[in-house]
DNA sequence: ATCCGTTCTGTAACTTGTTCTAGATTAGCG
DNA sequence: CGCTAATCTAGAACAAGTTACAGAACGGAT
C-alpha cells in the first residue's frame, strides 16, 4: 500500500511557505485531531471526522498530513511543544540532575493523566509509525531529548554516554506510558521505574566517572 | 469499535481443552502468521491471507485469534518461548549479571536481525495492542523478564529493586528496537543502549547496595 | 481584468480489518 | 446408529483508512 518510489502525490510546499488561510487550515486540523483525540483516543480520530470538524476537504487533509498517524505525530509534536514551553516557565526545583529530570517526567506524565485518550492516541500513532513517519517521528524525539536535557541543567555539552542515558530514559518513558496506557501498570510503578532509569544519568556523570 | 462488555461472540474454550485438530489449526493459523510476517512484516500479514494460507475460513480464525493484534502477540509468544527454549541451552559466558544480560539481549537482537520484517509485525503489534490484549500482552512480558532474569542467574529472589530495573531494561528493549526497526538507530546505538541500561542491574544490586 | 496553474471541494471507489448469516460438518452421547 | 449442540465454511456486508477524479475557487503574472 505504500509507495516508496517517486511521489505520485503533490506534498505541501516545504513549512515556511504557507498562504496565512493555509496556516489557520493547518491548525484547524491540528485542533480537530486534538480535541477528537482527547476524547476517544486513537480510534476516535477518524480522517472522515477531522475533515468535517475542520472544515476540509478529505482530499485536504490528506494533502496536508499523509496519514493518520502522520497526523498524531504532529498533534504530538504541538503538544510537546506546548509543553516544553510550560516546562521551561517553571524549571525542576530538586539539585540532582537526575532528580530534575524525574521530576520534569512526572510532571509530563500528571499532564498525561489529565488528558489520557489523547495520549493514548499520539503515543500509539507515535510507536505504530513506520519508516515513512521516520522524519517526523525523529522531530518529536529531538524535542524529547531536549527536554529531558533542559531538565538536567548541563552547563557544558553532553558526553557520548550521557546521550545514550538519555535515550535510554526516552525508551522508558515512551513504553512505560504504554504500559500505563493500557491498563498494565500503575502509577506508583511508573514513577518507580522513571526514578530508576533516572539513576542513569549520576552514573554517567562525568563528575563521578566510576 | 471494541465492545468491553458482555462477549456476543463465543469464544475458544481453555486453551487446554483443544481437540487434536483444533490444536492444529492453531498451530497452522500460527505458523502462516509468521510466515507472511516473515516475508512483509505486518501489513504483509493480512487476515484473508492468514485463513487461506492455513486452510481455515476467516470466521474459524477470528475465533481463535480475535484481532490481528491477538494473532500477532499470539504469534510473538509463540517465538519467544522458542527463543526462550534457545538461550536456555548455551547460557550466557560474561560473569557480570548485567553484562549476561547484555550479551543475552544482544543474541535475541541478532536473532531479530535474521528475520527483520517477523520482527517488525510482532513488535508492532506489541506496542499498539490495547486493554482488549492485555492478558496476552502481560504474558508476553513475563516471558521476556523470566529471559532477563534467568540470564542475571538470580539464586535468590529478586528484591523490588531489581525487578523495576528489569522492567526499565524491557521497555529499553522494546522501544530501542522499534527505533532500530523504524530506521532511526543504528545497531551500533542500540547496542550501547542495551549496555547502558544494563548498568542499572550492577546499581541495583543488594551486593553494592549504594 | 484576464488567464493559467495550483489548491481545495465533494464524492465515489478501493482496501483491508471485522462482523454477520445460512448452511455443512463434526464431536459427543444415548 | 441417530440426535443435538457446537464448530466450521463460504461468502456477503460493513467500517474506516486511503486513493482517485472532476469541477470550483484561488493566487499570481501579464
Amino acid at each position: 500500500m505504500g509507495h516508496m518510489t517517486s511521489e505520485h502525490r503533490p506534498a505541501l510546499p516545504a513549512s515556511h511557505a504557507l498562504t496565512e488561510r493555509q496556516e489557520a487550515r493547518r491548525r484547524r486540523i491540528l485542533h480537530a485531531s486534538a480535541q477528537l483525540a482527547g476524547r476517544g483516543g486513537f480510534d476516535a480520530v477518524q480522517m472522515r471526522e477531522v475533515a468535517e470538524l475542520s472544515n476540509v476537504a478529505l482530499g485536504t487533509l490528506y494533502r496536508y498530513f499523509p496519514s493518520k498517524i502522520h497526523l498524531l505525530v504532529a498533534t504530538m509534536q504541538d503538544q510537546l511543544q506546548h509543553m516544553h514551553a510550560t516546562l521551561r516557565k517553571r524549571p525542576p526545583t530538586e539539585s540532582d540532575p537526575g532528580a530534575r529530570v524525574a521530576q520534569t517526567l512526572m510532571r509530563a506524565f500528571r499532564a498525561m493523566q489529565r488528558e489520557p485518550h489523547l495520549a493514548d492516541a499520539m503515543v500509539r500513532a507515535l510507536t505504530f509509525a513506520d519508516r515513512s513517519v521516520s522524519p517526523e517521528v525523529d522531530t518529536v524525539s529531538r524535542l524529547t531529548t531536549a527536554i529531558i536535557l533542559d531538565a538536567m541543567g548541563l552547563d557544558s555539552a553532553a558526553t557520548p554516554e550521557q546521550l545514550s542515558a538519555v535515550r535510554v530514559i526516552e525508551h522508558t518513558w515512551h513504553s512505560a506510558l504504554i504500559t500505563w496506557l493500557s491498563g498494565r501498570a500503575s502509577i506508583a510503578q511508573v514513577k518507580i521505574d522513571i526514578e530508576t532509569v533516572c539513576r542513569l544519568i549520576e552514573l554517567t556523570s562525568p563528575q563521578r566517572p566510576e
